[in-house]
DNA sequence: CCATTATTCAACCAATCGCTTGATCAACTA
DNA sequence: TAGTTGATCAAGCGATTGGTTGAATAATGG
């Protein structure tokens, strides 16, 4: 997969996770798969919007879906979940590794003068 | 913060990243803090355009600003960020713990009966 | 075969998004 | 003070979003 691709795959989950009642629907999941009916039920949206929210959801790679009859069950992808924390994670850390540099050389010497420097790098 | 707002937070949230120029000026913060106009010099587009993306990412609660004269750096929040990755984790986690229930059901001896009634809980 | 159930397709609508151009505001500097 | 730099405001535009209604498709069960 090239870097525009990954790049696409974060848009759409991101995208798709925007959306209150897609977060919901995560949720939901999380506790085991779930028809187009089960997962309407609690909204007060027609079956149609919540089968688009759900082909949303699948084109972000969130969720797969099986056949069980005229049902046509959804199931979470925590493995894509995954992919999301992990780009999270990968600048949270260089943010906050940068803080702990920063915080060494403000309690050396001459910290103010390196902390302006360390400030533009 | 209630329930609402809480959501109303992450909805913002996860769509302020949910375009590629705004991941990018997360990543690029992640190493320290810079102004519109240097956020602007690798994008192919006005700085107001990524004025109002700066914007967006500000309304998420994701960056914050400060002032330099007629500069107006920004600064990333990663405890922002660790919200996002605390949502994705919690269902994440539901989702993986209840395959290692299934898993261990499938491993004892009537595991497939035991394993369909687990799929309705 | 026919009616029912579960889901999707198609067309449409109001609202929002990302971006543009042009003007304005704010703060420095020669 | 006048000009310059950095950033924002305002209005507009094409594309997309989340939702609707109505019709079509698919699979089951009597």
């Amino acid at each position: 997969m090239d870097a525009a691709a990954a790049d696409d795959r974060l848009d759409r989950a991101f995208m798709a996770l925007a959306d209150p009642v897609r977060r919901s629907i995560v949720a939901r999941l999380s506790r085991g798969p779930a028809t187009v009916t089960e997962l309407a039920e609690p909204f007060d949206i027609t079956t149609q919007a919540v089968s688009k929210h759900i082909q949303v959801l699948e084109a972000a790679g969130l969720v797969t879906r099986s056949r069980d009859a005229q049902r046509r069950p959804v199931h979470l992808d925590a493995a894509a979940l995954e992919t999301l924390t992990e780009w999270i994670d990968r600048y949270r850390l260089i943010h906050e590794q940068r803080f702990r540099r920063l915080d060494a050389l403000l309690a050396s010497a001459d910290g103010a003068d390196a902390a302006a420097s360390a400030e533009q790098d």
